[in-house]
DNA sequence: TCGCCTGCTTGATGTTTATCAAGATCGGAC
DNA sequence: GTCCGATCTTGATAAACATCAAGCAGGCGA
């Protein structure tokens, strides 16, 4: 564990609160390493063996069935996952791999459940996290069961704007055929759902999108706190 | 609070493990309330106020967006909700109303934050509990976006029989309208899938449901414990 | 520069699902 | 019993979405 990648993780809200005694411990046990982009980090149905953090690059969880694969999730820096399989000592539900080049942190499961037993700050923080995690996952679902594809995409859009610079240009952040995943559709089905959206001002080049119209586009996508709000 | 309820709330995983003056505390707090069916308890929104026990009856959780309404749960006996609302001390993401007439316990949100900041037992409990939910919630997600109604509504009657006596007769828990609407999918379309599911040996009588041939239902519905084993 | 691969788009078509309207069924009130 | 209302079912139609196949770019190596 190289010290000049250790502040960074201790100031995350995960960790910040903890004994230095017990995070110096689990920083120990940790393994840092830089993998490669498409490489099989883990699979769901295996044992959590790691907490991960992000520290560089970029992790897609994903899920599978019959055949078929959902992307569920897209973790940066400096996020964390697969934090619930491994406090509940349970199974993967989600497969990761690397979208690109990172550079992750690993925390055996056993380390992260002893901190979690013994210190009562850390696990006031797993809380927060958790709860945090859950309530995006609620949001989500919502996305999916009250709204169309073209509505969630211009909702999606909006919202990127607001993380963005709120200036009706917008980048992208994973290539198109993840996104309509994540949006719960098809590459093709994205394709014309971005055609639909063009009386609304939404004109798209590549990877930059232009909201040339940010109030029609608002009045379709009726975004909401409640599902599109990510701090709430 | 009257004390016959006492023991039986106090043996939840959620409760079990909390100091006995934290839990008098919270309980010495708390409201023991018996309400009519359909009745509106929490409304999508508004600050989490009360952390709920549903001691009898059934709670259902909906969520509202432009005039669509979708059902997210059935809390039954003996379980919780809004939990994370309340840690978080933020707004509800769900409606909630009784479907029945229903004996519930309500504890004061400040309370519930105050004893999880000075009960680590209890802190600890809260992180078992959102794990599970966080797990349900991504399950919910990964049944949604991998399958069709059809075969949803296949692995949701799988998982009953599973449930009940494992006998192939199942007793649907809720009217069809809102089996359909937790399904993600409209009563019309519910009918017809158990239509669907007829050479598969399904057969509807009002809301008992008898599967002949769960080889074969098994067949189609290809479940996983990574989506339908709740336990996992 | 050329070819080629990859990611994206478009068009044609079929499946899945929702919507609207009408009937059927069941149970309770009277 | 009969009426009534709620719940569920069925049918017709339309919208949403997926699939398959082909075409179009842009980037990159040779």
């Amino acid at each position: 564990m190289r010290s000049t990648d250790l502040p960074e993780v201790r100031a995350l809200p995960l960790f910040e609160s903890m004994a230095e005694a017990n995070f110096e411990s689990l920083m120990q046990a940790a393994y840092l390493q830089i993998f490669p982009a498409q490489l099989e980090l883990i699979k769901e149905g295996e044992p959590a063996d790691f907490l991960y953090v992000v520290l560089d690059g970029c992790v897609e969880l994903y899920a599978s069935w019959n055949g078929h694969e959902t992307v569920m999730e897209m973790v940066r820096p400096l996020g964390t996952f697969i934090l619930a399989a491994v406090l509940k000592d349970a199974v993967y539900l989600k497969s990761g791999r690397t979208s690109q080049r990172s550079k992750l942190l690993l925390i055996p499961a056993e380390n992260v459940r002893e901190a979690f037993r013994n210190d009562g700050a850390f696990a006031r923080a797993i809380v927060e996290e958790l709860a945090g995690c859950y309530r995006e996952v609620v949001k989500q679902q919502k996305d999916l069961k009250l709204r169309t594809a073209v509505e969630r995409l211009a909702n999606c859009l909006l919202a990127l704007d607001g993380e963005q610079h709120g200036c009706g240009s917008v980048e992208l952040p994973c290539d198109k055929r993840t996104l309509a995943s994540l949006l719960g559709m098809t590459p093709e089905n994205l394709s014309r759902a971005f055609n639909t959206l063009k009386p609304y001002g939404v004109e798209v080049d590549g990877a930059r999108i232009r909201l040339r119209d940010v109030t029609s586009l608002a009045r379709l996508a009726k975004p909401t706190p409640l599902i599109d709000d990510s701090t709430v």
